[in-house]
DNA sequence: ATTTTGCGCAACCAAAAAGTTGCATATATA
DNA sequence: TATATATGCAACTTTTTGGTTGCGCAAAAT
């Protein structure tokens, strides 16, 4: 089974999901009140998030609280960080480019 | 059909499609010679990542290069703000967290 | 003019994903 | 103790995905 960060924020869902208890931690059943689907297809969404390790959870008493490992999204931001290079750079081409048009106007 | 960016840096080929042409244009059959699939797999991919306008295409003579629409990238960079906020605040909690034991040791 | 090459598109297939219902289990509560 | 609640797990269904092969078309090369 291919689990990793950015499967498990493929689906809108899920995405929900993690924005929600990012906040604060949850109950399935708090959570599935939050959409339009059964408690149990949020409790499948929750152990694909425990698979790949983006929320953990605190058992209290027969209630299960979920929460985020904030964590794990960096390794999002770490792939993301290739791209943002290139794009500073690109920015920083565009920056040039207008400092020499400036300087031509000038003289 | 559901089409988002999130969705399409879901699988990891795709993901690999992305890095590649970040640094140059590529055509189809050039991409898939960095992989074990056919060329219409890569298209498949191609089309996917252009449906949600992560690339676009240059027609040269027969041949066709994709680009990265890297300006696209910026939408996950986005929504990861969010967490970002959070872990920067956790850690500058951290931080005041130090300072007081720190502090306390001094006295 | 004919052949090769690069490409997209359609049909098909197997596997995975996303959802459902039903059930078992453990913890609260009456 | 009996009942209600919170949850996970298993079986099943439908849809989506990632791949294939086979085609047709247009541009290059021969």
């Amino acid at each position: 089974m291919r689990r990793d960060v950015f499967q498990a924020i493929a689906d809108p869902t899920r995405r929900a999901i993690i924005a929600l208890i990012a906040l604060q931690a949850m109950t399935p059943n708090a959570i599935a009140e939050h959409f339009d689907i059964t408690r149990q297809a949020v409790s499948k969404h929750l152990r694909i998030l425990s698979e790949c390790e983006l929320v953990k959870q605190e058992q209290q008493g027969r209630e299960i609280y979920y929460t985020l490992e904030i964590e794990k999204m960096k390794q999002i931001d770490k792939w993301l960080e290739q791209f943002r290079k290139i794009w500073e750079t690109r920015f920083s081409q565009l920056d040039n480019l207008l400092s020499t048009i400036k300087k031509q106007r000038k003289q």
